[in-house]
DNA sequence: TCTGGGGTCCTAGGACCC
DNA sequence: TCTGGGGTCCTAGGACCC
């Protein structure tokens, strides 16, 4: 791995403007330079031209017309923007190698060690920015500093379209005269205890001991609010991050709900988790259910199997018993919502077998799994997932 | 027409073990 | 025999992000 050397601007941050709408314009010329909203019931993503009027991300869709009466409403069409990402994100790796992924429209990229062969950051960011319209036909916004948090923040500050390196001299001029709400981890809940106490911008936080941030905020949140204010993050990026959950929800609307009703949705949940659970080959071991209700309130209930499991049967059985004993609160309270994740997820197999992919190697493999079966039972052994760890034991399946 | 669906990380108390 | 310190795991809730 390259160690950069933390002393000039060498990592970008690349985030797509207005992900999904951007998708639907470029898919559909009669939406270009027009207010387009991603999402009926709720704004899922909205173009630039929408936001111009006050739509927002998350909003009601009925609130979202009423500011914007002459917005375009899109159906979402969750494999194009898929697909759209793996193009994306074949150029970031077209880049570098050192990329981490943040989410289906956002990665770090490490540039550091390829100065020699590739110029510095900034010719390598407007070749990226460029090169993502040209291949995707996509716009991405690009932020080019020295710390991982530094250059989001510089995205952030440049969208949308846009591309802005904060030199290494010029850190704290940058950062300071920024509101609170620009810093990564600063949502409603901090930014209103932080504006009660008078401070706005991240140099008015800056200026406060650590202590007095950990005794507002608590210690994870006053600790990090703090060394980000003082520009300090050395976190590297870090490339083939997985998921520690995978997980599924439903809104369900204001109208009570028979036990049928909700038994169905929960199982159409859990069929739709255990898929991508298998088709991701990973199993995990803690179910957690979650519920929402009429006054918004949540709840969450979770269990723990001794193994793990990517079965449907099996999640689908402990899904069950949790809503069983939420059973109460859902009679008390109208449920709008409900939800199913399931959460330590195993890893890489710890154990490789090295069978090449021959007919030899895979009735080897296949018999030795038989073994397993026969030891620790049929459900123990799955495609692509593993023994529990009391047998300190996983078996990575070979493709069929 | 007061609300989507996918996630991450942190905290705090209790159980349990050594 | 009594007590304590330290560690891990589980559960529930909350804040935050895109």
């Amino acid at each position: 791995m390259f160690v950069s050397s933390g002393l000039e601007a060498e990592i970008l941050h690349a985030d797509l403007d207005a992900f999904y709408a951007s998708v639907e314009q470029r898919d559909d010329p009669r939406l270009r330079g027009r207010p387009v909203i991603v999402g009926a019931g709720v704004v899922l993503a909205c173009s630039y031209e929408a936001k111009a009027y006050g739509v927002r991300t998350a909003m009601n869709g009925g609130q979202a017309l009423r500011r914007c009466p002459g917005a375009i409403i899109v159906q979402p069409r969750m494999s194009a923007y898929s697909e759209a990402s793996k193009a994306v994100f074949k150029v970031f790796e077209d880049t570098t190698p050192l990329v981490e992924g943040l989410s289906i429209d956002e990665a770090f990229l490490d540039v550091g060690g390829l100065r020699k062969i590739a110029g510095p950051p900034i010719d390598i960011a407007r070749r990226l920015r460029a090169e993502v319209l040209a291949r995707v036909g996509l716009p991405i916004t690009v932020g080019v500093a020295r710390t991982k948090f530094l250059a989001k923040v510089a995205s952030g500050v440049a969208k949308p379209d846009g591309l802005l390196v904060v030199p290494p001299d010029g850190e704290l001029e940058f950062l300071h005269p920024l509101a609170v709400e620009r810093l990564w981890g600063v949502g409603e809940v901090t930014a209103e205890k932080l504006r009660n106490r008078g401070l706005t911008t991240v140099g008015d936080v800056a200026i406060l001991p650590e202590a007095a941030l950990i005794a507002m905020l608590g210690r994870a949140s006053g600790r990090h609010l703090h060394a980000l204010a003082h520009n300090r993050d050395p976190r590297p990026i870090e490339v083939g991050k997985r998921r520690r959950s995978i997980g599924s929800q439903r809104a369900l609307g204001r109208s009570p709900k028979s036990a049928e009703t909700l038994d169905a949705v929960l199982a159409g949940l859990v069929d739709r988790v255990t898929r991508r659970m298998r088709s991701a080959e990973r199993a995990g071991r803690t179910v957690t259910l979650r519920l929402r209700f009429d006054d918004f309130s949540r709840a969450t209930r979770s269990h723990t199997l001794p193994q793990a499991t990517g079965q449907t049967r099996a999640i689908l059985i402990t899904a069950r018993s949790l809503m069983a004993a939420a059973r109460p609160m859902i009679e008390k309270q109208g449920i709008t919502m409900v939800g199913i994740s399931v959460g330590n997820l195993e890893n890489e197999a710890t154990l490789q077998l090295a069978l090449p992919y021959d007919k030899a190697a895979n009735d080897e493999l296949d018999s030795a799994l038989d073994q397993l079966r026969d030891r620790f039972g049929s459900n123990a052994v799955t495609r692509g997932t593993l023994l529990g760890r009391d047998q300190g034991l996983t078996v990575p399946m070979l493709p069929d």
